[in-house]
Formats: C-alpha cells, structure tokens, sequence
DNA sequence: AACTGTGAAATTATTCACAGCT
DNA sequence: AGCTGTGAATAATTTCACAGTT
C-alpha cells in the first residue's frame, strides 16, 4: 500500500528527530490524560505552533480545548518511528569505541539490539563481549541473514569504512549509522547517518573563535 | 574588535559543518595548486554554488578562471574554524563511551587534546588512562584554570547529565560535547552540541518503517 | 576559456494568527 | 475557554544564472 492514507506528501526530514523529543518530553512530562503542545514545546525548547504542525504531518490526534491524549500520542510516535518493535542491528568493528556502544544497554531497552558483530582483527574474532560473539567480517551475510538484521552500526577506522560500507550494502542492508569521518557513497535506497565528532569539535572551536574575536 | 572586516554580517549556522567537509575534501584531492568550486562539490556531495556561497561568507579568496589555491584554502579554512590551534578539553565521565574517546588519537591528531578527564566513580579516580589521570569531579575548577580548558566533553548517565553541565559553565567552559540522551539547559552564551545516538537510531527506524509501508 | 562572486529566484522551513472544534 | 489544525506570511537556505576577473 502507498503511504497515501496515513501521511501527507512530503514530510520535512528535520520533523523525524523532533518526534523522538517530542516523545522524550511526554514521558518526562509524567501527564495521564492530556498534553498540550505548549507544554511539549516548554520541555523541548521549541515552538507549540512547530510542535502541533510536526504532528499534523501524520495525521489529526489532538482533541481542542484539551491537548494531546497522552497515550495515544505516545503510541502514535511510536508508530511513526517505528520503534513499536524491536531492530537487530550488526556492529561492524569491535575497538574501543565499537566495545563501548556494544556495552550499552540503553539502546536495547529502546528496541535496538546490537544482536552481532565482527572484525577483522584475529585478536578479536571469537571473543565474547556482552553474551555477543565477534565474527569474522567475511561472516556477515550469513549472520545477516539468520538474525535479520536490518541496520549496521560502523565504528571502523576510516580508511576501511568504504570497504566495510559497501559489504554492508551487498547483504541488502540499507540502514548505517557510521562513526567514521568520512561519507561514505551509498546507493539511494540506502539511508547513512554520519556521527561525526571531528566536525562536531570543530563546530565548537568556531563557536569559540567567533566569540573571541567579537570580544 | 567587531568581527566586521572580516565576516559578513550573518552566517549560516549550517555553513560551518560544511566548511570542515571542504577541507578534508582539500586534502584528499591531493591537488597541490589550484581547485574549483565544482572539483570540491564533487568530492562532498554538494553543489558548487553552495561551496562558493559558503566561502564568501568569510571573504573572497577565489581566483577566477583558476579556482582556490590549496594552501590558502586550507590556511584560511583553518583561521575560521580556529582549528589552526589547540584546544584543551576535560572529559567528564569515563565509562566505556568515555574511555573509547579517551583512546581515540585522532583527534589529538586535529588538535583537540583531552587534558584532563573526571569522574565520581572512587573506583576510577586516581586511574590513569592514556597517560590522563582520572580526578575527582570536584577537582573540576581548579584542572579547568591551571590546564587552560576550553571544552568539555560530557559522557555521564543521563540522570547526572544536567548537574554535570552545570559545574561546567560555573568553571568558564561554554563549549561542551554532550552525549547523554538529553538536551541540558544552559545559558545563552554557552554553545551545547548534542550526539544523541537514540534519536540517529530512531531516525533510521523510520526510514525503514516509511519504506516498508510504501512497497 | 575558465572560473569566482553574487544578486535574484526558487525552494524549504518556521512562525503567525485565527477559524473551528470540544 | 482552551486548545488544535492549518492556510498565509515570514524567514532561512539553496540554486540559478550571469557579469566580471584572471
């Protein structure tokens, strides 16, 4: 089925984090019955009249005069999102920064679970690491396909994340999340989303330095 | 002095990210005289009209018919940045995700130096790791003003994330790393960066959700 | 000839402001 | 009375297209 009944045209791609805030914000809110989209925009830092527009992208669930009803909002997120179910999730490279996001739990109370993943260091391949098995790289589309796995998380070293990205893509994987600072190509069907520190420290020094030399 | 000579009035904040792309994109065209606008777009994925609109925000340092001579490009890209200096940065909190930052040399590399790092695990403090040695969080003011810092990276649990922000603006800082699941409030001439990995995974949820629901 | 720098146009995103529902 | 939903207005960003420089 198209998408037609359910969403508008064009959704802006800035609205998709916004939801995960605005639901962040009706459970930190601790409301039962109603929400209001002033009250969301409060806790979040944005505008009511952005709050309620986001929402209308999916549809009409406020009632006037009262707000957003608590559950239903919440689980009309959850819908959207599609964080009403669980993703398996392959981790590719298992160093410092790979271990530390294999050893949060966080992500696996939100229904993301890192549930395999590989290297390509012999040092590595076999270990257990938080009840996962480190398998060698070469292993990948097996894996991927018995545990249906339907994203990767990349947190290998830069020259190597073309090579690994493209492996990924071959298993028919077509959501990333690279830690690398690079950008990797991707074909369009694919969706990669780039952490990317350096330019985030950067962005910080600019701010600094602007600042100084205004002073 | 106001910064009038040199910038113009206002600047996109998306410009910013974008002009450490151009740069690497510089260095990894290996070209050592000349390189146009359309040769950078290229290699970032971008167009060649935003690549020049970007510079000419911070002046005019294309020559045309020829393009942007690489060594002043990349001076110049540096100089607004004010990644053409070292930044000191405390780390606050030294769990798995902070280690892994700890460890990880490329930034170093970039000039971005973790001097010092905190925590208010007893177990922990007193540790050295990479050659930093892990203090006391109350030691926090003092490490700030004898080691020069000017940034922080916070990577504490989400509950202790607020409190943690605040003892660093009281220290001076305002530009911090946040990377726990939540926006903290600060004041206005703090700059907060977010690396909010639940929503990047979220984000990616719905792309798939969305494709789902269109086949 | 080849390229930059930049107003103007087009597109995208946000805010306003209010009609209409509960 | 209080709030949503949404066109219209405004603001921000990107792209176009070309005059001007080397």
């Amino acid at each position: 089925m198209r998408n037609s009944t359910r969403f508008k045209d064009r959704i802006p791609e800035v609205t998709i984090p916004r939801l995960s805030l605005y639901y962040r914000a009706v459970l930190e809110s601790r409301k039962v019955d109603f929400i209001s989209s002033e009250e969301i925009a409060g806790l979040t830092n944005l505008s009511a009249a952005q709050v309620r527009k986001d929402l209308t992208y999916f549809g009409q669930f406020g009632t006037p005069g009262k707000g957003y009803g608590v559950g239903s909002l919440k689980q009309k997120i959850l819908e959207i999102l599609g964080t009403n179910r669980e993703w398996n999730i392959a981790l590719i490279g298992v160093g410092n920064l790979g271990s530390a996001l294999l050893a949060y739990h966080g992500f696996r109370k939100q229904g993301f679970k890192i549930t395999c993943a590989f290297d390509n260091d012999l040092r590595k391949i076999g270990k257990t690491l938080e009840g996962v098995e480190v398998k060698d790289i070469s292993e990948l589309k097996d894996v991927v396909r018995a545990q249906d796995i339907q994203m990767a998380i990349v947190a290998v070293p830069k020259d190597a994340t073309q090579a690994v990205v493209n492996l990924i893509v071959e298993t028919g994987i077509n959501a990333v999340l690279n830690f690398a600072p690079i950008r990797p190509q991707v074909p369009d069907n694919v969706e990669i989303l780039n952490i990317d520190l350096s330019i985030e420290l950067e962005r910080l020094a600019y701010f600094l330095t602007k600042n100084l030399s205004d002073s």
